[in-house]
RNA sequence: GGCGCCGUAGCCAAGUGGACUAAGGCGAGGGCCUGCAAAGCCCUUAUUCGUGGGUUCGAAUCCCACCGGCGCCU
């Protein structure tokens, strides 16, 4: 029997530190599967440590995609992070394997998942023009152009808006001269990929528990020395250094706090970090996740994952 | 034993008689999200100022006692 919804691919999430990364390994070789990446650090090359890319024992034993894309001073975007994946995703399909997207950035993996709408294209000189002029902008000024821009964008954007996303809206506005409403309106010129969504969680004070001692073994493998070359060769404002962990062993290398300060800032942030992509799960992911306490054996988290697969099966 | 200083939220801390129905920071918790997302934001968190009395129209603020901490003296 040909299964009338089979998945075209299996989606691993969860929080930073709950073991996306072993138990997506060992779900691929008993799916036959290949891992693509749905994190917006590990696409950076030089940061491997800080980032807990998955060590090189892992990626011997299964293909891994979306490493090391860019260097630190690049950016990347969920958009361009939903067509990578797509194309890997068709090519892993073509070889008869199975793609398994993992990773604890929700909003690359939503965004295969509910795909963007079309965006205005702009060429990236006029863009980062824009770009360096609203980012001179304050806040209420950038809300008040949005109003006279595009007000209902300016409506919603108003209780809880933040500079980066006023001026996302105004870039669109400035640079299509459609508002960015309009843009928003527009179908999605992608299909949804089919997937099976699993969240890995944990009770927090597990979690942290975890976190925290990742980190001291971070720091145990060169996390320090890793951050310090990253130094030499770019400035710490690049887009990659702007990422947990790195943030506070930079500001030590620069005096601002000793190695014991930045190590505890640093557990910090990524316990919030970790606390702020499970509000994102609990509210953005769709209905149909499958929850995975991964406390829990590893036999059995495969075990219930193949149990989802077969319900997606059935059209359940 | 005597003298002095201090005691405000989980932590740090402002306020030293009336707009205090007690700043701010950290921490903690909750939330937002259509191309920077490990980003960018929003909200909540002391019916009460060590305890008990007193003065006063009014006390975290003044007085007394006690408790706790710190320092100095003997």
């Amino acid at each position: 029997m040909k299964p009338l919804t089979t998945p075209d691919a299996l989606v691993i999430t969860g929080p930073t530190g709950v073991g996306k990364s072993a138990l997506a390994v060992e779900l691929a070789e008993a799916l036959d599967g290949e891992i693509i990446s749905a994190d917006s650090r590990q696409v950076y090359r030089h940061m491997d440590i800080g980032t807990a890319k998955p060590a090189a024992e892992l990626r011997r034993r299964v293909p891994h995609h979306g490493l090391n894309l860019l260097e630190p001073d690049e950016t990347y975007s969920a958009g361009r992070f939903a067509r990578d994946a797509w194309a890997t995703i068709e090519e892993i399909r073509g070889r008869r394997r199975v793609p398994i997207i993992v990773g604890g950035t929700g909003f690359f993996i939503r965004a295969l998942l509910v795909p963007l709408g079309p965006e205005p294209t702009v060429e990236a000189e006029r863009r980062a023009r824009l770009r360096g002029v609203l980012s001179g902008l304050a806040v209420d000024e950038l809300h008040r152009w949005l109003r006279r821009l595009d007000p209902p964008r300016a409506e919603q954007l108003k209780a809880e808006g933040g500079r980066q996303r006023l001026a996302r809206s105004l870039e669109v506005v400035l640079a299509s001269g459609r508002s960015h409403s309009w843009w928003l309106g527009q179908p999605s010129p992608t299909e949804a990929l089919n997937a099976s969504v699993f969240c890995v969680s944990l009770p927090q004070e597990e979690l942290y528990r975890r976190i925290d001692e990742r980190l001291d073994r971070m720091m145990a493998s060169g996390l320090l020395d890793e951050v310090r070359r990253l130094l030499e060769r770019f400035p710490a404002s690049a887009p990659g250094l702007q990422s947990v962990g790195y943030i506070e062993l930079i500001q030590h290398l620069h005096g601002d706090c000793s190695l014991r300060e930045a190590v505890d800032a640093a557990k910090r942030s990524t316990r919030r970090y970790a606390r702020r992509q499970m509000t994102w799960f609990r509210h953005q992911l769709p209905g149909k996740t499958v929850w995975l306490e991964g406390d829990r054996p590893r036999a059995e988290l495969l075990e219930e994952i193949a149990r989802g697969l077969a319900q997606h099966r059935t059209g359940e």
